[in-house]
DNA sequence: ATAATCCCGACTGTTTCTGTTGTGTATCGA
DNA sequence: TCGATACACAACAGAAACAGTCGGGATTAT
């Protein structure tokens, strides 16, 4: 159950795109080179965060990314959504289909309560907390 | 971020486990038939929970699989980290080597939070919770 | 002895991950 | 208008993980 770098990159873009708001568009040349991630991978994990209406593009010289909402209005738990799809671990819950022995299975209520679990965590950290140069845990 | 059909599996068969304990040891074949999960793949599965300690195994005809500690005392991240390996979401934490940015890394906050949120719910979650037929979340 | 049972290594098909490459399109500035 | 700077998108590819199978060997109760 380990994070994919897809999903690390996109929070650091993410986090490297809450750094620089305010200021012109940021082109994706510059977060691969300063974060030092592979830019056309990159890319592609950027269309995902624009798909899911996190970040605003503009075509062009002078082009870029920048965050579509203030960094306060985005939790790491619309990052990683947008990345991944949803955060469900199992697809056997009720709200997607099912599963045969639903009801009798005493293993559905551990993933329910895990995903509930995840799904807070992520929900709780907003992308502005991390913005911030000094990380207080 | 799905759970694997390993993991599944292997907690459905530390259930199984837990409900017949105190009986004559239990045959794969018996948890596989009746919790209906491929035989071969299940053995695997139990291997990885007897080198973690968490069943024991006797050979030879009327031999099989039982808990080697009551079920009140196994909780789901024991069962989860024997199957998977450790719990931990990402290789960069100081704890397993750390990466080259970590400090200025606020994404790893992010991810060790998480993680502690995944092991806090899956260690306040014992076995013997879930083998009982009605579960109440 | 024989049947039941665990043990274990090798193998295989599929999917997912982690990228790369190449082409096309939009925009700005000179 | 031309060219440089960007994003957009589709196709491809190697590696790893996943899910599962197969076959033979070792152990033990009856």
């Amino acid at each position: 159950m380990r994070i994919s770098s897809r999903c690390e990159y996109g929070l650091r873009a993410m986090i490297y795109l809450a750094r620089t708001a305010g200021d012109d568009p940021t082109p994706l040349t510059e977060i691969a080179r300063r974060e030092d991630m592979p830019t056309a991978f990159l890319e592609r994990i950027l269309a995902r965060l624009r798909e899911g209406g996190l970040v605003a593009s503009t075509r062009g010289a002078s082009g870029g990314y920048r965050l579509s909402r203030p960094a306060g209005a985005i939790s790491v738990a619309d990052i990683v959504t947008a990345i991944e799809g949803p955060l469900s671990l199992v697809g056997c819950l009720p709200d997607e289909g099912g599963c045969a022995r639903a009801g009798s299975c005493a293993s559905q209520a551990v993933w329910r309560r895990l995903d509930d679990a995840i799904s807070r965590a992520l929900s709780d950290i907003s992308l502005d907390e991390l913005s911030v140069e000094a990380i207080t845990t």
